[in-house]
DNA sequence: TTCCCATACTCAAGAATATGACTAATCATA
DNA sequence: TATGATTAGTCATATTCTTGAGTATGGGAA
């Protein structure tokens, strides 16, 4: 039921068509949620129908004509009733994690190779999310953004993508350290 | 795919019954994922078809029988092979952090109230999972146990789940001194 | 002594998500 | 001048996850 307000709260920020949706839900500026863009298709199309988006055709020489989405009224008072329901807690659910628990019963170094090549994708989502910090506060500090910002919505999401990336980051650069070391070294029970 | 591979991981750590399992994968221990009851009956069902585990009958007098199952060696196997295939990457899915992007349209007064409480449940976790890892490196301080312990899996995972609880926690406090702040003073454009 | 909670598990149905295959045009590159 | 990448989508199927309801027993509190 979430993805529904997750397109809403995503379009808030000016009008987008699904295939501009569905980068941004790909790719790291999706600090708040994920989805494919078969998903993102399908959900436009039931919020238009429900009247909570209105899409608008944009015709294109160059490129394949597209349609522009952007959140009604109903389509705010909506997010409006989400925000005030309870959330539901959220919860890990990750491969690399299900690996690493069982990592003494099994062959280490796949679980290693995979642990670095995730360090190296958090380390440049960190770099992502850094700079996009900086471009939604514009010139000022984060403080003084923050305080009296228009929008801080966004800033406040990548926040915690960026804080998410950090300690995945850390943490993957940490086990593999730890892992290397015993594949060299003796263990007791 | 994965509930198959987290439940086998889940079970190197000794026989558990679906019931023990299932508050295992709901309540805190959960670090590397989650699930419902319904999902991991269904799931031991499969994978003793498939023999992947096994479970043996227990009789009990004062409460109702119970079936302990625990990992064959085809299901380690099965489980090698998982480790050593790639993992699909892992993504943020939080109902709270879509309120948080559209804080800016709505009434930010419910969603401060979730933070505080999000903040409250995290900083619980927290509490737990350091119990659990000081009850994991038994007498032996961190380095020692990483260095030379038997099992350090489990651990690993406690950590991570540590830190993402650490950083749940700060991001929900930082953000609703934020938002309490900004209620009380005027924003410019 | 009634009621609720914990143990231990099952069945069915529905909603949400993921996978794979397709159309169709333009643009850059080799 | 093929080749692949990018823009802009659609359709169908499969898997996974969630919701809701039920069964049965024993123990403790009101």
């Amino acid at each position: 039921m979430a993805l529904k307000h997750a397109v809403l709260a995503a379009l808030l920020d000016g009008e987008y068509s699904g295939y501009q949706l569905a980068k941004a839900f790909d790719v790291g500026v999706a600090n708040f949620w994920h989805a494919l863009p078969q998903q993102l298709y399908a959900e436009l199309t039931r919020l238009e129908a429900e009247g909570l988006v209105a899409g608008r055709q944009v015709v294109q020489e160059t490129r394949p004509n597209k349609r522009l989405f952007h959140v009604t009224d109903e389509g705010l008072a909506e997010l409006e009733r989400f925000a005030a329901a309870a959330s539901r807690p959220s919860f890990i659910r990750d491969d690399l994690l299900v690996k690493v628990q069982a990592v003494d019963r099994i062959d280490a170094a796949p679980v290693i190779a995979q642990l670095t090549e995730r360090a190296r994708m958090a380390a440049a989502k960190v770099e992502i999310f850094e700079q996009l910090l900086a471009r939604l506060r514009g010139g000022l500090d984060e403080a003084e953004f923050l305080a009296h910002g228009a929008r801080v919505g966004p800033y406040l999401t990548c926040l915690r993508g960026l804080g998410f990336e950090r300690e995945t980051r850390d943490w993957c650069e940490r086990i593999t350290g730890v892992l290397r070391e015993r594949s060299g070294t003796p263990q007791h029970p």
